[in-house]
RNA sequence: CGAGGUGUGGCGCAAUGGUAGCGCGCUUGCUUUGGGAGCAAGAUGCUGCAGGUUCGAGUCCUGUCACUUCGACCA
């Protein structure tokens, strides 16, 4: 039955429209806000607590690996973005410049931080000076702007948060080594923690990063089957160092260039959780990121015992560190539990004077809405078990849609006919011909997700030119 | 940046060029409370912004800004 009330607040279902329903989420659960300038978005306390989230949970596994955080300037001037060449070129047409100073027209102009290879840089040349310096293991947690056409929330805004990693090196192995460990780093945190299952790979040389030598990148797959590259890790080899001039004395008294990598994941990680567990009730969070794990609803809270009954689970739960809230508002049950299933949180603790009196309460999944009666005693461990194996379901069902969404094809007429009638990855060989990949992108609307890591061969053939093939390649449609 | 769509109380919408209205939400009171509760009484508006046409503009025209969809470009 559709009263008016629920028809009100329900969100666009995904069947219909995808990107409504998206943006219905975004909104209604109060993650952001549009602001006044086009393109910057505001983060509200419960998108940003998110964030906070992902953000402790990466910059303690950095930590783990040797890295130290720094701040870099947030502006960079044009002769120092220029330095090196593919990189200038890859930025130039999206980076928002400063001109002026007060009044007064600058000298230079300033560009705002696109991504901050250029800084790292200038400063690594400055305090490298013998092998005994490295490697320097550097990250930071900033904001950047990259003046986009089109924008949308999380996905892709003018400014958004992220992290950037800037490493250096001594050896061209050490570099290496270091990029596929920070790939890892995301595809475990995207795979264990937020239940995202991901393609680790290889990015082209057409869509590797301005001025990389290599990228790599885990690539996740969304409810609607366009995909989106969830991290990136790039090996630099000495092409930036030898730009600026960032060189240390070898211990065989040799004066050598340094070997550099970066790495960052960005606020789009949000909208890519969103795309990929959320349903037509609202969002749904892997615990390990949400803001509210549990949410304790009173039923018939009016009544002598009920809210007590409550407190007292929820200092149990919060001092066994879980993330908890009781909703004690004056809203009717059956609206809060159809807010907090909009907002996301993973698990719900419905508690009345028929669970009191039974010394127990009732507990429900937000994914399956799975319904569970638990003695209050044995809660704390309940929660932490129904926890993961959410997270483990979110994982299970998201692979589910991958595996489903994934296709395969062997020459041209096969690859368009499944891009024109599918949306997902097409798996297809790739002679490793940029032509082909740009033939690709113009006959069957698909760029290259990756060529993924140990990959297996489903022909010996181009997909486009039939010449021999070098390489598995996912194609797709992306964000 | 190209083509479309939309801007009206907090939200969702309505109003042949002629007094801006409805639903939800909000406030107050009572009754309710295990899936978006009920009744009653209230409050809330420089119609995105700037010009123009007109006796009169939410409505027509021009410009501008924002959001949005689809393309081209990108984390």
């Amino acid at each position: 039955m559709a009263n008016d009330k629920k028809f009100v607040e329900q969100i666009t279902p995904m069947e219909e429209d995808f990107a409504r329903w998206y943006t219905d989420i975004v909104k209604k659960a109060d993650l952001i806000d549009y602001s006044s300038v086009k393109g910057c978005m505001i983060i509200r306390p419960y998108g940003y607590a998110i964030w906070e989230n992902i953000q402790s949970i990466l910059d303690k596994r950095f930590k783990e690996t040797g890295v130290e955080n720094v701040y870099m300037p947030l502006f960079i001037p044009e002769s120092l973005l220029n330095k090196e060449k593919d990189h200038v070129e890859g930025f130039a047409p999206e980076v928002a410049w400063v001109t002026m100073g007060g009044e007064e027209k600058l000298q230079e102009r300033l560009c705002v931080r696109p991504t901050s290879e250029t800084l790292f840089c200038d400063h690594y040349a400055n305090i490298i000076k013998s092998y005994r310096d490295l490697p320097k293991l550097y990250n930071q947690w900033c904001s950047v702007v990259r003046w986009e056409k089109t924008t949308r929330p999380f996905l892709r805004s003018r400014e958004f948060l992220w992290q950037e990693g800037h490493t250096m090196h001594r050896t061209r192995e050490e570099a290496e080594e270091r990029t596929v460990m920070m790939l890892n780093l995301y595809a475990d945190f995207f795979e264990q923690d937020l239940g995202m299952p991901v393609i680790r790979g290889k990015k082209t040389d057409k869509e590797k990063f301005a001025g990389a030598e290599a990228t790599y990148t885990v690539e996740a797959l969304m409810h609607d089957g366009k995909a989106l590259q969830g991290g990136t890790s790039h090996n630099f080899g000495d092409g930036f160092a030898k730009a600026f001039g960032i060189q240390y004395l070898d211990s065989d008294n040799k004066l050598k260039y340094c070997n550099q990598t970066s790495w960052g994941v960005s606020t789009r990680i949000i909208g890519g959780i969103i795309m990929t567990h959320g349903d037509d009730s609202g969002l749904v969070l892997p615990p390990a990121v949400a803001p509210v794990q549990v949410i304790i609803i009173p039923v018939q809270q009016h009544k002598s015992g009920v809210l007590e009954a409550a407190e007292k689970l929820r200092k149990t739960l919060s001092d066994a560190g879980i993330r908890v809230k009781t909703d004690d508002s004056e809203q009717s049950p059956g609206w809060k539990f159809a807010e907090h299933e909009m907002r996301g949180v993973p698990l719900r603790i419905e508690i009345g004077p028929r669970d009191i009196e039974a010394n127990s309460c009732v507990l429900v999944r937000r994914d399956n809405r799975e319904k569970k009666v638990l003695p209050l005693d044995a809660v704390v461990t309940a929660v932490r078990e129904e926890m993961d194996l959410l997270t483990k379901a979110l994982y299970a069902k998201a692979l589910e849609n991958r595996e489903k969404r994934t296709f395969q094809a062997l020459d041209m007429e096969e690859l368009k006919k499944i891009a024109s009638e599918q949306s997902g990855y097409i798996k297809a060989m790739w002679c490793g011909d940029e032509a082909c990949e740009n033939k690709i992108k113009e006959e069957a609307d698909l760029s290259s997700r990756c060529m993924p890591f140990n990959a297996e061969s489903i022909s010996d053939r181009c997909v486009c030119c039939g010449r021999p093939a070098k390489a598995l390649v996912y194609w797709g449609k992306a964000y």
